[in-house]
DNA sequence: CGGGAAGTGGAGGTAAGCTCTCCTCTTCGA
DNA sequence: TCGAAGAGGAGAGCTTACCTCCACTTCCCG
C-alpha cells in the first residue's frame, strides 16, 4: 500500500494546488465549504479533487494532522516559559489566535462524524500538556484555584465565536473578549489593557447579524 | 382589517397550542426547527399551523416581542438597584439566563433575514439602558473603563453559545463561564466564587461534540 | 338539527444545496 | 506516438425545509 507510485507531474501540481486552496477556504470560512468551493477555488473540476481524495474527510484530514503538530508545538513552548501565568496565557493566546484565524481548524476540533477518533487523539495529545499548563499556574496561585480543566476549551470557544463573527469586520476583535476572559480566570485580579480598539456601530450591526447561508 | 372575527372554539384552542408547543420547541431548540416540528409537537397538522400564521416569521414574532419586554423590564429592575455593579451584573445575569433558557430568545436576537426591523427595534429599546448601567457602574470604578457598550452583547453571545452546547448536559454550566467574563469586567479584581460545579469528562466530551443536525 | 362556513391534516410541490459519480475529452511521458 | 493517467463538470441522487392544496371533518347559527 505503501508503495504508491509518483503522481504524474500535472496530477502532482493540481494536488497542491487544491490542498493550498482547501487551507485556504476552509480558513476563511469554515468545514462548512462545499468542495465545489474549493475546486472552484483551486481552479480544477470537482472530478479532480474527488481523483485525489476518497471523500471531504480524507482532505480534512490532510489538512489537519499538521495543524494538531502546531498546537501541540505551542504547549510545548508554554511550558519552556518559566513563569507559570506567562506560560498559561502564551497557551491561550496561541490557541485562540490560531482558531482566530483559521475557522477550519476550530471546526475540526468540533467534528463529530467521521473524523471523530482523529479529533480525540488530538485532544489526547494537547490535554496533558493544557493540563499541566493549568495546574502549574494554580499552583503558584496565578490563576484561580476553582477553575477546571474542562473549562478551558470553553474559553476557547467563546474566543472562537467571537472571531467567527468578526474576522471580516475587525480581525483582531477577538483579542478584547479574550483579555477579559484571561482576567477573569487570573487568581490576582489583573486588570489587563485591551489590545485592541472597540467596535464601532456598523461593524457591531454587521457582527450580530448571523450569517444565514451564504451572502448578504 | 383590525375587526377580526373571532375565532371558532376549536380553531382558538389550537392557535394556543401551536404557540405553546413553538416556545416550548424553539426554546429547546432554537428558532432553526422546521414548522413541521412544532406541528407535531403541537398535535395538528402543519395546514393548521399555516392557516393562522402566514409564515415561520409570523409565528416568531408572535412570540418575540413578550420576551423584549421582560428583557426591557430586567434592565430598568437593573437600573433600580443603588449599587452599580449589583445592577449591572444583575442585568446580566438575567440576559444570559434569558438565552439560556430560551435558544429560541437568544436565537432571534441574531436574525439577518426578515423579523431585522423587529430585532432592530428591540435592540433600541434595551441598548439605551444597557448604556446607562454600564456607564454608571464604570463612573462608580466597578467596571473597567475600557470596556465599551458594544463589548457588553459580545458577553451574552459567549455565554450563549456555551449555554446552547451544555443545556442538555448540565444546564447551568454557563454560570460557570459568565462568572469568569463578569470578573473579567471588573475594575477591582474580583474573584467571584463559582456557582456551579465544572463538567465531568464524559460531559464534557458530549459538549464538544458538535451537533451535526439532529440527533447523536 | 341541518347545512354551509370554518377549520383540519398531511401528502406532496418546489426549491436549495450538498456530496459524489460517470463518461468524454485532454495531457503527459516512456 | 500512443496508451495510460488525469481533468472537467453536468447531473444523479439525497436531504431538508417551507409552504400549498384540497378532500374531509367539525362547529355553530338559525
Amino acid at each position: 500500500m505503501s508503495t504508491t507510485r509518483p503522481l504524474r507531474a500535472d496530477a502532482e501540481r493540481n494536488r497542491a494546488r487544491i490542498l493550498a486552496a482547501a487551507s485556504e477556504v476552509f480558513a476563511e470560512r469554515g468545514l462548512d465549504v462545499s468542495l465545489d468551493d474549493i475546486a472552484a477555488h483551486a481552479g480544477v473540476g470537482v472530478g479532480t479533487v474527488y481523483r485525489r481524495f476518497p471523500d471531504k474527510d480524507a482532505l480534512i484530514d490532510a489538512l489537519f494532522e499538521d495543524k494538531i503538530d502546531r498546537a501541540v508545538a505551542l504547549a510545548d513552548a508554554s511550558l519552556e516559559i518559566e513563569d507559570p501565568w506567562e506560560g498559561f496565557t502564551t497557551f491561550m493566546r496561541g490557541m485562540c489566535r490560531m482558531q482566530a484565524q483559521d475557522r477550519g481548524f476550530k471546526d475540526a476540533l468540533l467534528l463529530r462524524g467521521p473524523g471523530r477518533e482523529r479529533v480525540a487523539a488530538a485532544r489526547e495529545r494537547i490535554a496533558p500538556r493544557a493540563i499541566k499548563l493549568l495546574t502549574r499556574a494554580q499552583e503558584a496561585g496565578a490563576v484561580r484555584a476553582d477553575l477546571g480543566p474542562f473549562d478551558v476549551p470553553m474559553i476557547n470557544l467563546c474566543v472562537g465565536l467571537i472571531a467567527d463573527r468578526t474576522r471580516d469586520i475587525a480581525p483582531d476583535y477577538w483579542e478584547r473578549v479574550l483579555t477579559i476572559l484571561i482576567d477573569g480566570i487570573s487568581a490576582q485580579g489583573r486588570t489587563t489593557p485591551m489590545p485592541v480598539e472597540q467596535l464601532d456601530r456598523e461593524a457591531f450591526t454587521e457582527a450580530m447579524a448571523s450569517p444565514r447561508r451564504r451572502r448578504a
